[in-house]
DNA sequence: AGAGGTTTCAAACGTACGTTTAAAACAAAG
DNA sequence: CTTTGTTTTAAACGTACGTTTGAAACCTCT
């Protein structure tokens, strides 16, 4: 069933250890140590550090990439009359799914996108611009259809804004868990959070616009 | 004016290199470098590296709290009736300032403030978290009043919502004002951002809220 | 001017990192 | 079994880091 060569082992230890640490703090000592291989495993299969961290990235993000697209491509001629809600529904089907496993692991790929935006990892984030960029320029068309009365400019700030909620949010869910139960007594579900998330960003992107 | 005793210097100059690189990413010698003074003078004025970073960041909360509270506590018997629009305006107020080399200054900030969250950082995360966490409750009962007919623990949340899209935008300032200009022409400073996310924050707090 | 405390300095220390290497182990094909 | 190509291994390499050191330079008093 699941692989185990040596790069996949790899793999699964980098991405949990750097969700963990960040990419700095994490060394190849340690992913190799944890993947259980030798330490030189990494240069021979990926050639660097760097290298490993983007495969990491494009584990995750291809795929996702590649479902986005097959459900926008289904839309065909509806595409001028989606809805808000449907959209941001598919995303969030897409990024969290449904069993525990999947949340997760949807959990750990936040934590990494968050990393990703803050670290200056330069070289990731220009791969991930030039490989995804496209796809999010035509789920922004969606939404310009999708609200009409709001200018493009603004709808491209706004899922800037929403983007932020939701991966902030969501790459520290760990111990805004804790603040959470220990203040109010009440344990949160990554689904009860992002049940919340969604209203909260389909208000802001209905919010009235009022040109400056 | 301007101090230019050592560990000022090396305040200055950490606090741009953390911001433009990361902790673990900038090191003491290019601290120093940068300061003009010498590789010890970090460990002699500050003891380490990490009590340098605390440092850089209490130099930015401590007055920006300071003035928070005191801007609070003159509210008097009015705490009661206070509106969201108000709150959320000294908020910005105080952190964005007006000045251009007072909004340069908050754009650093917010920078650093994404990477205090993202960077496992632990012993800052505890440190702001044991020094600043009374002031943000006591803003979160204010929260409470202006917005009666949502419960605490959603306001919880929809605060670190609000709190993402803020400092997820402003910390990748840089770039996104780069996509926009190439894309939609049109050039976007920080008070026009600013413009933008509150009426996005606002409406969020303001979504209706029901309960699962 | 000189004593005492503080700050700076160049140099070095020990450690940990990413990467390389060359030999060993392994796998597949003749 | 031998050969050929691939993968794994232990060890080492070179570099860069945070920190420490002890002497020099600088103050600030009397």
């Amino acid at each position: 069933m699941t692989q185990h060569d040596t790069a996949t082992k790899l793999l699964d230890a980098a991405e949990k250890l750097f969700a963990a640490q960040g990419f700095a703090e994490t060394t190849l000592r340690t992913i190799t140590k944890q993947a259980g291989v030798n330490l030189a495993a990494v240069n021979y299969h990926f050639g660097s550090k760097e290298a490993l961290i983007q495969a990491v990235f494009q584990r995750y993000l291809d795929p996702f990439s590649e479902a986005l697209t097959r459900q926008l491509n289904q839309l065909g001629e509806h595409e001028e009359k989606v809805a808000l809600e449907w959209l941001l529904g598919v995303l969030v089907a897409l990024a969290v799914g449904n069993s525990s496993k999947e949340q997760q692991k949807a959990l750990l790929f936040f934590r990494l996108a968050g990393l990703a935006y803050t670290q200056s990892q330069d070289h990731l984030r220009s791969f991930i611009q030039e490989r995804y960029a496209p796809l999010f320029k035509r789920f922004l068309t969606l939404l310009c259809n999708a609200l009409p009365e709001v200018p493009a400019t603004e709808l491209f700030l706004r899922s800037h804004f929403a983007l932020g909620s939701v991966i902030f949010t969501l790459q520290g869910f760990g111990s805004m868990q804790q603040i959470s139960e220990q203040d109010f007594g009440q344990p949160l579900g990554l689904t009860q959070v992002i049940e919340r998330l969604l209203p909260f960003v389909v208000a802001g992107f209905r919010a009235p616009y009022a040109a400056s």
